[in-house]
Formats: structure tokens, C-alpha cells, sequence
DNA sequence: AAGAGTGCGTTTGAAAAATGAACCCGTCAA
DNA sequence: TTGACGGGTTCATTTTTCAAACGCACTCTT
């Protein structure tokens, strides 16, 4: 599959994906929650490649994540700011520095997150409706409105997905 | 940065990343949580290249996100389960999920999500201590007990991630 | 006015990874 | 004994990534 395809599949992750599905992206989103907005600071605190970054950087702003912005004429300066769009992808980032804190960190926390709440606090995803945890052997999942015109059939049809050729 | 070392930087972020920072990888993970279980349902549900595939399910296996198992001797098959670690990235992929549903499904959402207490929802990403849903504004980070002995100085002080040099 | 520094990139070749096709292996059923 | 099935590996080709160097427009220092 080309990454191209990648997000027209009729897949809410796959689309996802093929925006933010890349290491150096959600490194360089990670830094754009802690505030980083410039191109060098990226460069410094990431050690990525300028080539890539720069690449990485287009392909957000192209998809409407980050805006790159005039924050200086003379001599021309731009930063990076998150979009809302961008924004909503918070709950991605502390899902994931969560699942980092609980499974990698055996050292401890590399860094402590507290709420306007005032309190340290982990992330919880519940449920809209009933506000409980959500657990994945608790969700079910049904076909909805924008899902594929020609769904795949089971694999006893031929067709489905071409077997691969056989000697 | 070479992808061997960034499990060991002190970031949560970065540590899952290094495990499931991967496009392949972060579409296998969306399989598991819909029942995909054997190598044959991952290459014709994904058409990935099947190199790929095992490479991406054995290092999920190395990091014990899924655990490969024995369903029937004689001939041998294998199917490939979520351990705990693995479920537990059930925010991370919702929260993908969610993602693309708002932002990248104009012609509707692919599929449906029902929770167990009865109803279809939004997954929702709260504070674990006062339960509103969390905002990136409204929360602040400090350093934690796993964060790097040699914290990093500003720019100004030289060594700063070594300057890249000039002609 | 010369030279150095800054911010933000692009170009260039070499190294690493992804890709599609073909091949392999143990088991079973016809 | 031929073929199918599940689950891979090997191989040659294309695509990405990488580090280093280069470019450019401006400003600051001497």
C-alpha cells in the first residue's frame, strides 16, 4: 500500500495514521504540546535530520495540524503553532505518555503532569455517555454512514483480497 | 537519532514511540483490538508485505505488546494475542480513532462504537482526579523522578545539543 | 565595509528500510 | 503425488532516511 492510499481507506485509524502514523511526527507533536514553535528548536531538542524535519513539518501544515505563522518581518521568521485540529490530537500524546509512564519508565516518571485542578493526575479514557473507563473488551463495533460502498466479503468468495499466486 | 536508542531517551513519549511509533505497526494494533489474530488475517486485511509483517510482529512480540501462541499442534499455527501491555494501548488507538473520526471523516464515521452500559459513544480523555476532560492549556509539566540526571541547559551555555557546525 | 552569526531551509551522495515476487517447509486430504 | 494451507524467508529493486555541506536573506560587531 502507498501511504497516499493510505488515507482514503475507510479507516478513522488509517487516516489518522497516514497524518501523525510517523516517529518523527509525534516527536515533533510531543514538542509542539510543550510549547516548542521554532525550527531550530525542533532541530536542537529532537536531533532529527533537517531534511526530514523540514519534510515533517510541510505535511503538518499541509494537513491543517500546525500553521506556520510570521512572527518576525525583517528578517522573515515563522513559528510553528498547533491549529485545533492539532490541538485534538492531545488525547493521543498523553495516551501515549501514559502507556510510556505505566510500561517503559521502570525509573521512575520522566516528567509529572498536573491539572488546573491542582492536582498530578494520570489520563483516563471513559466513555461519553456512562463516564466509566473504557476497557476494549467492553466496546462493540457496528458498520456506520461513511464506511466502504463495497465492503470485503468473508474469504470462502473468491475475490476477497487476491490470494497470492501459488506455485 | 538511530531508533535503538530512543527507547532509552527519558521520555514517555519517546519509549512508546520506539515501540509503536510505526505506520504498519500502529494499523497491526488496530487489527488486534478488532479480533485479527493470525498472519494470514493481518496480510489480507492490511496488504502489507508479508517481510513486513513479521518483522512488525516479532518486535511487537520482543515487547511484549502481543504474546505468540500455540492454537493447534500438528500442523503448527500460531495466532498472535494482545497481552496486558497491549491492552492497554486501547486509548491510544481509540484515541486515534476519535481523531480521525472528527476531523478526517466528512462522508461519516467507518464504524460505530458501542459501549457496554448500552449506548454509542466518543471516547473522552479525563483527569484521573477531577474527571473533566483534559485540555492541553490547562495542564503544566515538571521534572519527574525518571527524567535525565543531566538535564539539559538553555541554549546560551554552551554544549546545548552541539550546534551544527558553520563553514 | 568585512566578517561572523542567525534562522530556515535545500542539495547531495551513501546507508537503511520497504516493497513485490518468488521460494521453502511441515502437514494433511484427494 | 499433487496440490492446498498456514506461516514464514530470500532476493533484487525502489523508496526513505541520513549526515554533511551549501545557500540565502538579513543583522550585528568591529
Amino acid at each position: 500500500m502507498q501511504w497516499k492510499k493510505l488515507g482514503k481507506e475507510p479507516c478513522s485509524v488509517a487516516r489518522a495514521v497516514s497524518v501523525i502514523g510517523d516517529r518523527w511526527t509525534l516527536l515533533v507533536l510531543r514538542d509542539c504540546f510543550l510549547g516548542v514553535r521554532r525550527f531550530e528548536a525542533f532541530e536542537n531538542r529532537l536531533r532529527i535530520p533537517r531534511p526530514v524535519l523540514a519534510d515533517r513539518l510541510r505535511k503538518l501544515v499541509r494537513s491543517e495540524v500546525l500553521k506556520k505563522t510570521l512572527y518576525e518581518k525583517r528578517p522573515a521568521r515563522y513559528e510553528y503553532r498547533l491549529t485545533e485540529k492539532g490541538l485534538d490530537l492531545y488525547p493521543v500524546i498523553m495516551a501515549l505518555v501514559h502507556w510510556g509512564d505505566v510500561h517503559m519508565a521502570p525509573g521512575g516518571r520522566p516528567l509529572l503532569h498536573r491539572h488546573s485542578c491542582g492536582h498530578r493526575f494520570d489520563p483516563v479514557m471513559v466513555c461519553s455517555q456512562c463516564e466509566t473507563e473504557l476497557k476494549a473488551r467492553e466496546v462493540t463495533v457496528a458498520p456506520g454512514p461513511g464506511g466502504r460502498q463495497n465492503p470485503r466479503k468473508p474469504p470462502k468468495i473468491a475475490g476477497f483480497s487476491s490470494p497470492r499466486p501459488r506455485s
